[in-house]
DNA sequence: TCCCAGGGCATCA
DNA sequence: TGATGCCATGGG
């Protein structure tokens, strides 16, 4: 059987180099594997598990299917996702005419050239990821991470491994703090992650409902008025995504040592400092941030671990 | 051993 | 409205 490939083409500046790297830089995510040249994944179908490879060919990228043939459907799905996870659609050109206006991280359009927002299309992982990540180190995140979809996910196996696809909402709805006491999420964490799965499970929240909010004031009021979702989470989740461009995890610990690391704040208190940066970036705020991450793993501001103002 | 980590909530002034 | 303490545990 031949393997179904599909096509997707990709305009402007893109360097499947620089996002394979960030899929893979130095944590576990246990929702896909990076190889040298690909990344592989499941994706649910209404047939089970659909496990694609993602490369880049000069012009384009290719989806490859591996273990199935997909169904129209399935492809649509799958092109949306990634299209969505790897930010396809955007045109970086501006984004780089305004890093250089600031020297002190003007590197990074060349440093990381063609490196996209990489995103959680996944509206209920993403805010899972955060209540999981709220004020714990990242490692130690994605452990917990992995336990969850280990646990209640669902899988496939293709060549020896196993794909998973993220827990539903409604499987973890019906979880008990008790379990995931159990994979170590603290009691407060294990309620507001069975909440905000009920929540979905119900459908008093999607993505779809914030999407059809007026403005951002509106889905950022609604999201924190649910426990365990405050400002950095609304924010972050808005951000990876809905792709709001504009907004950012205020308070964020790697995006504040970021800041200091570039010696664009003095102290991680210096909000007027922030904010004055920030707003010469209006409109790409989100990349800013996703850059400035992307700068923590750089040897020389690893070494240089923060202390706290 | 200490301090921090891609925070949030309850309480209190 | 802002400050403080607590949660919870791995990692440097």
């Amino acid at each position: 059987m031949k393997n179904k490939m599909v096509e997707i083409p990709v305009s402007g500046l893109f360097s499947m180099e620089e996002c394979l790297w960030f899929l893979s830089r130095d944590f576990d995510d246990c929702m896909y594997k990076v190889y040298e040249d690909r990344v592989r994944r499941g994706f649910k179908s209404s047939s089970g598990i659909m496990v694609v490879d993602i490369y880049l060919m000069p012009d384009e990228l290719v989806l490859e299917w591996l273990n199935v043939l997909p169904s129209a459907q399935d492809i649509k799905a799958v092109v949306e996702f990634v299209s969505d996870w790897l930010d396809l659609n955007t045109d970086l050109t501006l984004f780089y005419k305004i890093l250089a206006t600031d020297k002190r991280i003007s590197y990074m359009a060349k440093e990381y050239s063609g490196l996209r927002f990489i995103g959680m299309p996944d509206f209920f992982e993403a805010l899972t990821w955060c209540i999981i990540g709220q004020q714990i180190n990242l490692s130690f995140a994605y452990k917990i991470k992995r336990r969850l979809v280990e646990q209640y996910g669902e899988f496939t196996f293709y060549d020896g491994q196993k794909y998973y696809v993220f827990p539903t909402a409604e499987r973890l709805a019906h979880a008990n703090i008790s379990d995931l006491r159990s994979l170590q999420f603290s009691e407060k964490k294990a309620q507001y992650l069975i909440t905000i799965a009920q929540a979905f499970s119900n459908g008093t929240l999607s993505k779809e409902l914030l999407q059809g909010l007026p403005d951002l004031e509106n889905r950022i009021k609604f999201l924190t008025g649910i426990r365990g979702i405050g400002r950095w989470t609304a924010n972050y989740a808005l951000m990876k995504s809905l792709k709001e461009p504009t907004c950012i995890p205020y308070g964020d610990a790697g995006l504040l040592n970021a800041l200091v690391n570039h010696k664009i704040i003095k102290t991680k208190d210096d909000k007027v400092a922030i904010e004055r940066f920030l707003k010469s970036f209006a409109g790409w705020e989100s990349y800013l941030v996703f850059y400035l991450w992307r700068t923590l793993s750089q040897p020389k501001f690893r070494s240089n671990q923060l202390r706290p103002s």
